[in-house]
DNA sequence: CGAATGCTTCGGCCGGGACCGAAACGCCGG
DNA sequence: CCGGCGTTTCGGTCCCGGCCGAAGCATTCG
């Protein structure tokens, strides 16, 4: 067994408030300064220093040095994928016991964000929804696929799937369950792509301290025509 | 957001060293009772209580009276695929660094064993490489599905999917990483049919107080030419 | 009906670890 | 070369939570 000694130190990592709110502001993906972290965590930059090392050693994290700063990511992807699974699990069955109180921030966060590699937030899932609909992709609660016609969609805009992924069958992707909207959205090397590609052509931009992305006007014109969306 | 408060409160009640134990021996999919559950932990059966009445408040498992014993199994699919999340990062990305010391209990285990709602160990990886070999599935990373060859080598077998399944385009899968061979065998909807129907035929039965499950002389036949295997 | 079994509740002990203040270390700017 | 800033290390305090012994309920059996 992966002697449930690895598994406890590993949960225990995680299962720190302070740690806790560190691994989450890391789950858009991007690498941030021991600094800001403890900012997020809400403790003094000594305390955290203490964490991301333990983070660290534990493989959770990686560490790159820049000048005086020290960035900390998320080692790799099983990793963004541990803390879903937490997340879907930790959000509860039956989270929405009512509408619960959003300020304006959340409610960008809602909107739109990144998870990991892939987008998040009801731009996501309303992606998702209307590829599904038009046949683009096929999505279970098992996994998920792209179509032939998802494929040539796809290579109209311009978004390349690396041939990696295409060299042995179909492509596939990963359902990733969105915590806003409790519906799946696109995740996997799919969800990656989509999501560069969206950054890439200048459809979607990173909003200043905050893991929301904001769509831009051109995006949202691009966006709503690519998927036929109608952007509130 | 699921407030990190209580992704940190799920992820602190598996970093337990106690519930961490109770919790992989209930990754079988078996319902134990609070007894057993403190025997695998090595507790007294008062601490177990108290641990166990938490995992259950928490939502991470169900319980079910049965005379004066309590059965306690895990609540949902999704927290099987959380603690696999962890295991599989709790397994460390370079974890052989030899050939660990298993004793002969570990052989069993690391020879075929139940995995939540599915099979794993060296009979499930190889029931899946075989199936990839003959195009009877597709798997990545990403996810997987049963190609058309795959779907009637299943109807032969007598595995039915459940309809629901079936009935919106493809049936997928999903992979799942092998702790003791870290490689990928086959989880999900396909998964639970393959393990069941195994368990429905008499090929696979469980071994008393072991996650492990032996394959029947009868059963080595079947799967041996259902599979092409050589099972040593 | 009383004894044995499985499980839970209560009370008290004790250790690990989270936290911060103070201070040392590297890096950049003037 | 020296002062500011980001980060880490050290030391000490304090509290949370896991653990068991003893006792209390429920259930099954003789």
């Amino acid at each position: 067994m992966p002697s449930t000694a690895a598994f406890a130190e590993t949960a225990a990592l995680m299962g720190d408030p302070a740690r806790a709110s560190m691994l989450t502001a890391l789950m858009d993906g991007r690498a941030l300064t021991a600094g800001e972290l403890a900012l997020a965590a809400g403790i003094t930059p000594q305390t955290a220093s203490g964490h991301l090392g333990r983070l660290a050693t534990a493989g959770l994290l990686s560490v790159e040095r820049q000048g005086r700063h020290r960035y900390y990511r998320l080692a790799s992807p099983a990793i963004a994928r541990m803390l879903e699974g937490i997340m879907a699990v930790a959000a509860g069955p039956a989270d929405p016991p009512g509408p619960v109180r959003v300020g304006p921030r959340d409610h960008a966060l809602r909107q739109a964000r990144t998870c990991y590699d892939h987008l998040a937030g009801r731009l996501a899932v309303a992606m998702a929804d209307r590829m599904v609909e038009r046949g683009q992709i096929e999505l279970s609660p098992d996994g998920g696929a792209v179509t032939e016609a998802g494929a040539r969609f796809l290579q109209e805009l311009g978004i390349g799937l690396e041939p990696a992924a295409r060299r042995r069958g179909r492509v596939f992707c990963r359902p990733c369950l969105d915590w806003s909207e409790r519906r799946p959205h696109i995740a996997g090397a799919v969800g990656a792509a989509l999501c560069s590609g969206c950054f890439a052509r200048g459809w979607l931009r990173r909003v200043e301290g905050s893991r929301a992305v904001a769509i831009t006007p051109g995006g949202r014109l691009a966006l709503e025509r690519a998927f036929g969306l109608e952007l509130g």
